[in-house]
DNA sequence: GCCAACGTTGGC
DNA sequence: GCCAACGTTGGC
């Protein structure tokens, strides 16, 4: 089965590129998701080996740099714990409602690539994340998106 | 099954 | 801070 591609979202406020480099294994459990589709890409799609564009949103919307999906989809242990924030009580662990995949930190790019620098690009025109209104936090890209989005992340700035 | 109300996301 | 777009909920 061939590698695939996704960008994921976070706010840098709540969980930055950064603070993924500076995790001991530099690996993180990406949890907390609570949408249907984006579940869906977590629980059924995403295989280990798979590759990722880290995207910061709100605060300077960019994608900022790459990771590795080390752990293919497993239930979100937050979605079944009650003191966390992202408890849902219809999850458990015999019917897990939620998923998450396990990634790893590859690099950050020497320039983040703005989504406004995106929006000019024609061979990115067919991403989702330029859909106006686009809210989806976990969204497959194509190889070829995430080779001209890495390119521009490692040109001078 | 419809749809209005609501809460959230996220660019600007 | 604003607000458009969207997903979810719940009354009917």
């Amino acid at each position: 089965m061939a590698r695939k591609y996704w960008l994921l979202k976070s706010e840098p406020g709540c969980y930055s590129i950064d603070d993924l480099a500076g995790e001991p294994d530099q690996t993180t459990c990406w949890s907390g998701v609570r949408n249907f589709q984006a579940r869906n890409f977590l629980r059924d799609e995403m295989a280990l080996g798979d590759m990722a564009l880290f995207y910061h949103s709100v605060t300077e919307p960019s994608a900022v740099g790459t990771v590795r999906i080390v752990r293919a989809g497993h239930p979100d242990e937050t979605a079944l714990d009650p003191g966390d924030s992202h408890f849902d009580p219809r999850s458990t662990p015999a019917k897990p409602l939620w998923f998450a995949v396990d990634v790893r930190f590859v690099r950050k790019f020497a320039t983040p690539v703005p989504l406004r620098a995106m929006r000019v690009v024609p061979a990115l025109s067919g991403m989702e994340l330029l859909r106006k209104g686009s809210r989806l936090s976990v969204t497959p890209v194509t190889k070829a998106e995430f080779d001209v989005i890495c390119r521009m992340g490692e040109a001078e700035g």
